[in-house]
RNA sequence: GGGCGGUUGGCGCAGUCCGGUUAGCGCGUUUCCUUGACAUGGAAAAGGCCACUGGUUCGAAUCCAGUACCGCCCACCA
């Protein structure tokens, strides 16, 4: 059963992935002798494809659960999806479009239909590529977070939350997008800086005396829909002008000047215009000035005012702006404005300006303020709960520094609007008496008894509103024609109860009472308002309890170059591809080692040769172990410490540490550590130190050493490849079955106990007698690349010294083999021979120091020799001088630590006797 | 306008919370090696006043204050 020279992940993983799912093995164990460990997955996009984010959260969570599984605890890892609402619209209604069709001629439900059909096709891409990346979920329990469960449980939580007084609608300017002809959070709007410019314009005088005044914008098409113009109460040279009316240019409309205390009288011309339904800030000042609003009209009915310029498709309105502008795009209408004006000579100056525009973070299209009847979720409240939680229930973020951010965004928060004007989602737990509720007085309930109620308005669960039996109408008491309030929640109304409606509530189930709270979330900066927070407030809110205790946000990943990754960049690194190239273990190791704290990433491609080489050397390594093994056909069962040698000492302790650190690491979410003390000691002490050393133990004629090599062989590796199987799940447990460690072909390392260390083989004065034997060969080697010494040539080796030196006659083949020795001679007294090279080895490790002599005749070339002892006798002498420096301070002697002190003179003192002993063989030289 | 992060050999990064041997790692570079695990490899080596300025300290890459540049997030200056 040899190995083949190098390894092919793309069998072995999808063998094992089969294996693992058919056999159940990602359920949790429900005789674990720990409690329960719990992550909940944030779940993907249904429209998503894997991209390298993923592959790192995914990464991240696996190897917790993997850890965690092998520690002994009852692991559950709960995979779904999410149904994304407006992407997933989007992605739907462009397959339509490819048909001519759009989903206003297909229908509500019809469209619907067809996006159910989208998602049983295509939805689970993702989460087969998650499962390629070797993503131990329990995919029993995968949920999405449509599905009859959680609708159940978002319909739940929107009452409950009504009952408490925190569901209103309000007729409110909220961000719109034109595209996707919907309101939208406002974290769902991202600001980027654009380059504009600053339109001063001439609104003249209403009476025909005087200038008029100027007004500053970078929005001149929305002029059309101004109602007044402010300045600061204050200052500026417009002051007297206010109570005076000017006209507003193109429609000759009057409107007046008012003063505003929000009003920057050192901002552009100092004067403001104000189109309360375009602009956020105009809103909220037009309401400090109801008396602006035209006496016929309602003031609360800002629709009937004509102020809304621009309709829900991003054109001008269609009857409330002069005929010229009527229906032109925004943009169109801003450059015809600018014209216009320019034309009647009222633009006065154009200015470039830098300003920040809001766009779709979906679809990127430039935000439009609007006025329009919402859903908002008042916030308060659960903000108080979301605070609580960091500092009463001990939730922590790592690293901490992100506790600021969202305590911030907490108690800064406002009211989240989780209505949405598309079809696709869980459509608002809300119906209408068709008799009592008008379309028009949307938006105007009233608050009774902490209540926010419409006319006509009934709230409950879909199955008892439609059940045939739907309660009577609250206004009207008649049993009229109910009709649902049309709009869908927010997308993030359904993730925020993800932690505990993935587990079954609002049902009290066996799922729910045992995993919950979970034990971490594993997330990326980005969604810590999105989600995160939300999650906390809904956990504390619905349950009483914090969703989880620790929240790890990890970094972002970037191409090299500090870009984002993107399409349009073209610069996106497939992790699909990275898999099929290099293998999921070489991707997933690769990205642990690279992953400090907290810490953004820049990619390339070469970063995951690392991984590959890595797993490569592991797999050859146990070729190594194995071929032996394999010719004896006999396999070691037991040792005797009677035969443990030297080496094997060592390797065994170095492994005691590697296993305390990884598991201090991953205890301390340092996976870049974890993966760097396992990549040290498999490649630098295991593969480059202790396989050289058994191969020369396994040439031995003792078949007890050769027995006793073989089994520490497969011990040391059989315990590093459970250390790595988090990291790397597929190439350890081929390993793992093929060195023979599985009792029966249905065990899997996965379950096989997290290894910890025995404190007994963990013996640092065992470590350093090899570290001794270390030096030495690598001081011999350097010495014969130095001078070029041939590889086959062979040398002698004259040690100077007396304790300890038993190390070295007692490994004189292993000197022989790993440093080309020929011949070794060893007295506490030698004359240096002829055209021999010196080097001093320091005392230390609790030996006496060496001299080690390696004849060279005819070879040696004294000016390089010079030069070699020359650097040695600077270096010493640098250091010795810091060091005499420190000690002659009087300060020192008195503060520092007496150990620190004490430490400082011995290393002085050998330094010196080190110094001594190189300036003499320099003058031997000359 | 606030807040946060980064600045360490040619490149990409650890180390900084918690100050104390000779500051580590990967890639790249130089020299040598086709010796039966692995050239996706082995051996040896070169390369760093730890961004700058000042402070605290016996001692600073590490702590404090400030400066510069890069990046991110939040915010209603039209």
């Amino acid at each position: 059963m040899a190995l083949p020279p190098t390894y092919s992940p793309s069998e072995v993983e999808k063998r094992w992935y089969a294996d693992w799912e058919a056999r159940g093995a990602f359920k949790p164990n429900v005789n674990a002798s720990q409690g329960p460990f719990t992550i909940v997955i944030p779940p993907p996009n249904v429209t998503g494809i894997l991209h390298m984010g993923h592959a790192l959260n995914n990464t991240l969570q696996d190897i917790l659960i993997r850890w965690k599984r092998m520690q002994g605890h009852a692991v559950l890892w709960v995979p779904g999806t999410d149904h994304a609402g407006i992407a997933t619209q989007n992605v739907v209604e462009r397959q339509l479009a490819k048909e001519n069709l759009t989903r206003q001629q297909l229908g509500r439900d019809q469209f619907i239909k067809r996006v159910w059909t989208w998602k049983e096709k295509y939805g689970s891409t993702i989460v087969h590529q998650l499962r390629r990346l070797g993503s131990s979920c329990d995919w029993s329990r995968e949920r999405f977070t449509m599905d009859e469960g959680l609708s159940r449980a978002v319909e739940t939580a929107f009452l409950k939350l009504y009952e408490a007084g925190l569901i209103y609608r309000g007729y409110y300017l909220v961000n719109w997008c034109p595209r996707c002809q919907t309101a939208l959070s406002d974290e769902e709007v991202v600001h980027e800086e654009v380059k504009g410019h600053l339109w001063h314009i001439r609104y003249p005088s209403a009476s025909g005396k005087g200038e008029g005044i100027v007004v500053a914008t970078t929005r001149p098409e929305t002029l059309l829909g101004d109602v007044a113009v402010a300045v600061n109460p204050k200052g500026g040279r417009y002051r007297s002008l206010v109570g005076t009316n000017v006209l507003l240019p193109l429609c000759d409309r009057s409107i007046p000047i008012i003063e505003d205390e929000a009003v920057d009288s050192t901002f552009g011309t100092g004067a403001v215009k104000i189109t309360p339904a375009h602009d956020p800030v105009d809103f909220e000042m037009a309401k400090r000035h109801l008396e602006l609003i035209p006496p016929n009209a309602s003031r609360k009915d800002w629709t009937s005012i004509p102020v809304r310029v621009i309709d829900s498709d991003g054109r001008m309105s269609r009857s409330n702006v002069p005929a010229p502008y009527q229906g032109l795009d925004r943009f169109e209408c801003r450059k015809k404005i600018l014209e216009d004006l320019e034309a009647q000579g009222l633009l006065i100056k154009t200015e470039d300006y830098g300003t920040s525009i809001g766009h779709c973070y979906r679809c990127r299209t430039v935000i439009e303020p609007t006025l329009s009847p919402q859903w908002f979720v008042k916030m308060r409240p659960l903000a108080k709960l979301g605070i609580e939680a960091v500092e009463k229930d001990g939730m922590r973020f790592i690293p901490v520094r992100w506790t600021k951010v969202y305590l911030d965004w907490l108690r800064n928060i406002r009211d989240w609007c989780i209505s949405r004007q598309i079809w696709w989602g869980h459509q608002i737990p809300i119906w209408y008496c068709t008799s009592c509720n008008k379309p028009d007085v949307q938006g105007h309930g009233s608050w009774v008894n902490g209540q926010y109620v419409e006319p006509g308005m009934i709230v409950g669960h879909r199955e008892e509103i439609k059940s045939g039996n739907p309660p009577p109408c609250p206004t009207c008491g008649k049993k009229v024609s109910l009709v649902q309030d049309p709009d869908v929640l927010d997308t993030w109304f359904s993730s925020w109860l993800w932690p505990f409606s993935t587990l079954g509530w609002p049902e009290q189930t066996k799922d729910l009472n045992t995993f919950y709270p979970t034990s971490v979330l594993v997330t990326g900066q980005d969604i810590i308002f999105f989600w995160v927070a939300r999650m906390v407030m809904a956990g504390k809110f619905f349950l009483g309890k914090i969703p989880f205790k620790d929240v790890y946000i990890h970094g972002i990943i970037r191409v090299e170059g500090g870009k984002k990754m993107s399409k349009s960049l073209g610069n996106i690194i497939d992790p699909l591809e990275i898999i099929d190239r290099v293998g999921a273990d070489a991707l997933r190791f690769s990205l642990a080692h690279m992953t400090s704290e907290g810490q953004d990433m820049y990619l390339s491609e070469n970063k995951f040769l690392l991984g590959r080489n890595f797993a490569n050397k592991l797999w050859n390594a146990s070729r190594l172990i194995l071929e032996k093994i394999d010719s004896k056909g006999e396999r070691p069962i037991s040792f005797n410490l009677r035969f443990m040698t030297v080496p094997d000492w060592w390797i065994l302790s170095r492994l005691q540490w590697t296993m305390e650190g990884v598991t201090k690491s991953l205890s301390d979410y340092h996976f870049n550590d974890a993966a760097q003390l396992l990549y040290g000691f498999v490649w630098n002490e295991f593969c480059d130190w202790y396989l050289e050393i058994a191969k020369l133990q396994r040439e031995d004629p003792d078949i007890a050493i050769v027995q006793n090599t073989n089994h520490l062989l497969l011990t040391v590796l059989e315990e590093t490849l459970r250390l790595l199987h988090p990291f790397m799940p597929f190439i350890t447990e081929e390993l793992w079955h093929r060195i023979g460690a599985a009792e029966s072909p249905d065990s899997t390392i996965m379950k096989t106990p997290w290894p910890t260390p025995e404190s007994a083989w963990a013996d640092p004065n065992k470590e350093w007698a090899f570290k001794k034997l270390q030096t030495v060969i690598t001081e011999v080697r350097n010495i014969r690349a130095i001078f070029h010494v041939p590889p086959k040539e062979k040398v002698s080796l004259w040690v100077q010294g007396s304790q300890g030196i038993g190390i070295l006659t007692q490994h004189e083949k292993i000197l022989q083999r790993l440093a080309g020795i020929d011949r070794l001679m060893i007295k506490a007294k030698l004359d240096r021979p002829k055209g021999s090279v010196i080097s001093h080895l320091p005392a230390q490790h609790g030996l006496d120091s060496w001299d080690l002599m390696v004849p060279l005749e005819g070879l040696v070339d004294l000016a390089v020799e010079r030069k070699r002892i020359e650097k040695e006798v600077q270096d010493l002498e640098t250091r010795a001088k810091s060091k005499r420096g420190r000690l002659e301070d009087p300060t020192f002697r008195s503060k520092a630590p007496a150990d620190v002190v004490a430490e400082e003179e011995e290393s002085l003192k050998e330094l010196e006797a080190q110094m001594g002993k190189w300036a003499e063989s320099l003058k031997q030289l000359q």
